[in-house]
DNA sequence: CAGTGGTCTAGACCACTAG
DNA sequence: TAGTGGTCTAGACCACTGA
């Protein structure tokens, strides 16, 4: 057995009287934020996680099953875990809850095609620099695109996102990039500038479509579309992409769970 | 200890195959549903329910564990475990998503004012009873119903609900009866005719008011409204409760959380 | 087959609540 | 103080994966 960390009688940086369970978890996150572990590898088992921090296997069970219930990490019986991903194909877009009417619940994904529009850096607007955090002047790359649904083989659009990304932690994303790019966008966010949506915030609203967006989405000038702003969070909290959809909803609609 | 059940070598009516919290998992929501703890009360200890079902406390415990984390059970230590309720007050209305545009994340409750408008007894509709899997025939409650918002000490309309319920379930249900209750209508339900739900699923869409939803809502014709139409589950999966929302997001927004 | 996560147990001790 | 849920441990065995 190795000489084990000291099951940290009074923890570092930490909250010092949290449970064990709790610290193994900010550990954990810290590794996975400083990209010890990238997504879709492997982290170390149950075991070997026990014996680095120096507690039991069960507390360190504990730890990655909250982390598995968040969805930050992916546990597989016999394989082990995993960090999670925007890639797997069963949750073609994992933050995207929009369906079409004639689908069963839990069916298949919707199957929507990607097209890009513009994409361009610029001084952060003052709402999107205050949501992103960022210090005024400090600059944002710009993305708009469009998703559109198969109708009998005639593509319609579906969604208009427009994408507030801080400059900083995207230097080289360009349209060419993101065009040669198959797969979700978060995908390449994660591949390419190491940066993981973890955890977002939407806030859902009616709106009438202006002129813009009437044109891009090919409906009538006042259509009503529903707008979905999302802030989304990588590890620690810290806010990474400001984005706002607008979702014809003639055909499709947005799928949501309570309890 | 009494002569506590067998651990179950082969389960009554269960799946058989199933890890032993399973097990036990079902077996409380078999009593949740048969009425025997309601909601608000306390359930057995954790000790009495190991010996009741013949298991470890570790495995009532990780059975008790997965219910708290669907909002069906409610711990709170030292005191015991709760059945879950609409009736506490943290969380007015558990189901409603709806947040005023200038509220910080998690403050305070909306604060919403209920209007009643309208109930009747009918044969179901069509589709209504497609969804309550009601036989056709079938009668059903219609209730009609605004939220209303303080904007300045004076009340605007902002949520026109429309219900439907099995009339089976239902059958004292009146406007008097409704107009008497203080608190959410899902306590209402839990209370007066022992029906609680405990999951919802929810479909929006942005539409445009038609006449009816434009006068009551005293918004101009053709204003977009948010669409909300939910189906509400009690034990077992058993739908109670169609509803359908018009929400007038002007000054409101509806919140939702990814991971 | 070895290694992984998944289940289950038994027991110790802590933290909170209430009489 | 007694009773509750909350944490932590150690060890046994099962179920799944892949070489």
């Amino acid at each position: 057995m190795p000489a084990a960390a000291e099951p940290f009688p009074s923890a570092p940086g930490a909250p010092a009287f949290s449970p064990l369970y709790q610290q193994i978890k900010a550990l954990l996150l810290k590794s996975l934020s400083a990209g010890e572990w990238l997504p879709g590898q492997v982290i170390p088992s149950e075991i070997e996680l026990a014996a680095r921090f120096g507690v039991s296997q069960g507390t360190v069970r504990k730890a990655i099953d909250e982390m598995a219930t968040e969805n930050v990490l992916v546990r597989r019986q016999g394989k082990g875990t995993f960090v999670a991903t925007h890639a797997e194909q069963e949750t073609q877009y994992r933050f995207l809850r929009l369906m079409p009417d004639d689908a069963n619940p839990d069916g298949s994904p919707p199957a929507l095609q990607r097209r890009l529009l513009d994409c361009r850096r610029m001084r952060a607007p003052l709402e999107v620099a205050r949501l992103l955090a960022l210090k005024s002047g400090e600059s944002a790359v710009q993305v708009r695109r469009l998703l559109l649904a198969g109708r009998d083989g005639e593509l319609r659009p579906v969604v208009l996102d427009d994408l507030w990304l801080p400059g900083s932690l995207f230097k080289g994303l360009t349209l060419e990039r993101m065009m040669a790019w198959r797969g979700p966008l978060y995908r390449l966010f994660e591949a390419e500038f190491a940066v993981h949506m973890i955890r977002a915030e939407e806030k859902l609203r009616a709106v009438a479509a202006d002129a813009d967006a009437a044109t891009v989405l090919d409906v009538p000038v006042g259509t009503p579309l529903l707008s979905v702003e999302r802030l989304s969070f990588t590890y620690g909290n810290r806010p990474v992409e400001l984005r706002r959809g607008l979702y014809h909803t003639a055909n499709h609609h947005y799928r949501n769970e309570l309890s």
